[in-house]
DNA sequence: AGAGTGGGCCTTTTT
DNA sequence: GGCCCACTCT
């Protein structure tokens, strides 16, 4: 287990900082601000990161205790590259800063207070894929829910669930105003989620909510843990604050008090996870929430150029729900934003494709190039004009490494291992031999874990009584795995474990099942050794569970993209910048997205995204879209402009066509 | 009865 | 690619 209490003995710090020198005065005041709750109002590349890493050094600098900093971040990636900036300013000295998401740090404190909250301490966490299969097995054992026309498969049901847990609205309210088609079942509904509740603590399991959830539960019913954290703690910071949701924001509280030292920076322009319960008053209301704090404004974009800029600010002003303020660009002028109308959509990938060489050619790495689109699939047909041209490319978008089937198989008889008591692990595993399918599974699931030491009574007569003649020769196999694993000889390590079983019957499973099977078995190879890292199998599985895409991938495969293009959606582009950026499929319907209009505050938060998307480009910006576009059954429908396109300044952009030659 | 296979249909965003 | 359903095979 990883443990929250860093290095007692810290030190003095020994580097030096010309403050002065290193940011401009806006920087600075952040910088030097003295103790107390700090509001920061980061505009799009206005060097929040930077702001943030020199805010850490020079708390450390003016002896705050490492240990005693709390670094809360939305994504691993940008948890990663804040400690790796604050190591580089502050002289590579290892010292160790609690910082990570919101769900990582919250894991550490419910695996330490596990007992206290009513968990064992090897409990599993459960990511998307597996809560949504608990959900499904519960919806489909209830009579009424199963012979319902309109009844919620059990992914709408974690989203609504989800939904209310984050935004800490009770269950059947949010029923009632997002998804009134299940009104009639609403009873059945909440007896539903009721038992996924109990089976979850039943089966030792934590799904994602319950990370945050737990750990706010913890802070407001024991008044000693909240002391303790707050004395720990003694200087909180969270970056991208606009994302936040209400149980977020009353951990932070909880933990740093009415006057404490809580500094929080966001972008209100740049929030773009409501869907997911983000509540846009964290930021705006922090003010009256904090009555003693003092409020910055970092208004120097250092990123794009002028021409991007104005581009940005245009569409941006659009918006009614925002801080007043004027992002200026530091940079010199460059070229203007094309818009780009291109016949269809083989035109569209065609003319990204081509210009990507044309930018390779005037001395832009195809690194520095990004496409972002709206949805996973928007990128399939550029894509496969990519791999006809033989341009390199990364998806950072679609399945994620740590959720293919491969990745997760593995995972599940880890997980079996630390914690026998994990059905969906089970099931998942059991599956995967010869004659057990859903019915075998679930009766020889019932024999096991009822036994009391599961793993040791693998081959005792009543759970031999639950394996029908067919299967007992897998049965076997899978037995003699789980012994393997269980084995002292491989000292617990996620890395040996995972060897034991490609080598021992999984390999074979993979060649015969998989016409990939060899890049298949270079993702396990690569992932025991990233295991390496994690001497418990239970850190190693949250680290899987925790982990995004592309934490994951990089994080597995280091270097990879390093001649690449980057693929992805506009959310995860985030926090990232590019020297070319294309937008794809800027038309209605896509950008903004149909379906997000219908909620309420929809289209202020789609103006949002395509921000987003405009401010990540420094020096070239091309929106593209297509007139003619299929649509479900219909071929060659015509499409209109984005009416983030339509409601711009005309003198920021360019207008082209695609003559394709 | 239950395992396995193929076709049809749909596709928001994520810790 | 995923999910569901209908169909066939054991």
């Amino acid at each position: 287990m990883k443990e929250y209490v860093l290095r007692a003995e810290d030190g003095p710090a020994r580097f030096r900082i010309d403050y002065e020198k290193e940011l401009n005065p806006q920087q600075l005041e952040v910088v030097l601000a003295g103790d107390g709750p700090l509001l920061v109002i980061a505009g799009a590349g206005s060097g929040k990161t930077r702001t943030l890493t020199y805010r850490v050094a020079r708390l450390l600098e003016s002896g705050v205790p490492a240990s005693q900093i709390l670094l809360l971040t939305f994504t691993n990636k940008a948890a990663r590259e804040m400690l790796r900036r604050v190591e580089l300013v502050t002289g590579g000295e290892h010292r160790r800063i609690t910082g990570g998401t919101f769900h990582h740090v919250g894991h550490l404190v419910l695996r330490r207070n596990a007992e206290r909250l009513g968990y064992r301490s090897n409990f599993t966490i459960l990511d998307r894929e597996d809560a949504k299969d608990l959900l499904h097995g519960i919806l489909a054992k209830n009579r009424t829910v199963a012979t319902c026309k309109t009844a919620p498969k059990g992914d709408v049901l974690l989203e609504i669930l989800s939904y209310s847990v984050n935004t800490g609205t009770a269950f059947e309210r949010v029923l009632a105003d997002k998804w009134p088609v299940f009104g009639e079942i609403e009873g059945e509904l909440v007896r539903c989620v009721n038992q996924y509740r109990s089976r979850k603590r039943d089966l030792n399991l934590v799904d994602f909510d319950d990370l945050l959830l737990c750990w706010r539960d913890l802070l407001s019913k024991n008044s000693d843990v909240r002391e303790a954290q707050h004395a720990q703690w003694r200087y909180l910071l969270v970056d991208e604050y606009q994302d936040t949701n209400l149980l977020q924001a009353g951990i932070v509280e909880r933990i740093a008090g009415e006057a404490g030292n809580l500094m929080v920076v966001g972008d209100d322009a740049q929030s773009i996870y409501s869907f997911r319960g983000a509540n846009f008053g964290n930021i705006i209301d922090f003010p009256e929430r904090f009555p003693t704090c003092r409020i910055f404004k970092l208004e120097t974009n250092y990123r794009s150029v002028p021409e991007v800029l104005s581009l940005a600010n245009s569409s941006i002003r659009n918006n009614a729900r925002q801080f007043p303020k004027v992002l200026q660009a530091y940079r010199q002028s460059g070229v203007l934003p094309e818009i780009v109308r291109c016949g269809d959509v083989d035109e569209q990938a065609g003319f990204v494709a081509k210009r990507m060489l044309d930018l390779r050619d005037e001395g832009v790495e195809l690194r520095d190039i990004a496409v972002l689109y709206r949805a996973h699939w928007h990128s399939m047909e550029l894509q496969m004009e990519l791999t006809r041209l033989g341009i390199p490319f990364v998806v950072r978008s679609g399945v994620r490494f740590f959720e293919q089937a491969h990745v997760k198989d593995v995972g599940a008889y880890l997980k079996i291992v630390t914690n026998p008591l994990d059905e969906l692990a089970w099931k998942r595993v059991l599956k995967l031999y010869p004659r057990i399918g859903a019915a075998t599974a679930d009766r020889i699931w019932e024999a096991i874990h009822t036994r009391e030491h599961p793993l040791g009574d693998l081959e005792h007569e009543a759970v031999l009584r639950a394996v029908p003649s067919g299967a007992r020769r897998g049965w076997g196999e899978l037995a003699a795995v789980l012994r393997r694993l269980d084995s002292q000889d491989l000292h617990r390590s996620p890395s040996e474990m995972i060897r034991a079983l490609v080598n021992s019957g999984y390999e074979t499973h993979l060649v015969t099942t998989y016409a990939n099977f060899h890049a298949r078995l270079d993702d396990l190879r690569r992932l025991s050794e990233y295991a390496v890292k994690y001497e418990t199998a239970e850190a190693f599985l949250a680290e899987l569970a925790l982990s995004n895409t592309v934490a994951g991938r990089e994080a597995v495969e280091e270097g990879a993209e390093d001649e690449a293009v980057v693929l992805s959606t506009i959310h995860q582009a985030k926090g990232l910048e590019w020297r070319a950026v294309f937008v794809l499929w800027a038309v209605e319907g896509k950008i903004p997205d149909g379906r997000a209009l219908k909620e309420e505050g929809g289209e202020e938060e789609e103006r949002r995204l395509f921000y987003v998307a405009v401010t990540r480009a420094k020096d070239h910006l091309y929106i593209v879209w297509p007139i003619l576009a299929n649509e479900r059954n219909l071929q060659g429908v015509i499409q209109r402009p984005s009416r983030f396109i339509q409601e711009l300044d005309r003198s920021t952009f360019e207008e082209s066509q695609v003559v394709l030659g």
